[in-house]
DNA sequence: ATGAAGTACCTTGACAGGCGAGGTACTCTG
DNA sequence: CAGAGTACCTCGCCTGTCAAGGTACTTCAT
């Protein structure tokens, strides 16, 4: 993974967002989606993943309930909640107006 | 200004650099630039630009010097190095790979 | 049976970058 | 002479990342 983390800063909870409206899923899960997605390119540290989950429950973006398997390690389940829902549609435009902005200051 | 820091944080490097290859400046000239060029949409914070000036060439990636002005306040300006363009070189890599991933993410 | 590897979660503390707030010093214009 | 503009700088807080460490369960090969 050759990505340096300050340029996916600034989008962790946006993609955490963008996986929670696809399906209510885990911690684990969404790593592994993540690394599939990349090719293995990119992947949350877990400490990053977990710490990121707090923020956006805190701010009642996502919910979390315990999976109720019987078997394997428990899982705690995230859903987004209609606030996260609206968060992540305007995150979504904040990345297309960064994704110029940011292109038109790297050119003379 | 809509931008969060966050997702200019890991491009103000980037971005100053970008200034600098295209010609030598100074602090205020380079926001000024910006400013411009996005239509008012962004513009560093002074303390963010005057500790990246010093990151910067800490890492040898520009060095400075005191415009000769005779009027007027007086002006440090940066140069990059060869190092500076170098490094500007991967960033842009790393910047385009960035995009592919992150909108990669961003999609069901 | 035992140990390694995989699944799955969590916390602590350090570190880096952004930036609000404050400051200095000079020039130009009304 | 005051205020706005140019131009630089520092201090200390805040936030997000992450290395390091931990817990607990399951599966599989030895």
């Amino acid at each position: 993974m050759s990505l340096t983390s300050d340029l996916i800063r600034g989008h962790t909870d946006q993609i955490i967002l963008a996986r929670l409206i696809a399906q209510d899923s885990y911690g684990y899960e969404i790593n592994k989606i993540i690394a599939d997605k990349t090719d293995g390119d990119y992947e949350f540290k877990e400490a990053t993943l977990y710490s990121a989950f707090r923020r956006l429950e805190q701010a009642g973006l996502i919910v979390s309930y315990w999976g109720d398997s019987e078997q394997g390690a428990r899982r705690r389940y995230y859903a987004i909640t209609p606030q996260g829902v609206q968060y992540y549609a305007h995150s979504l435009e904040d990345w297309h107006q960064a994704k110029r902005i940011i292109d038109s200051l790297l050119t003379k």
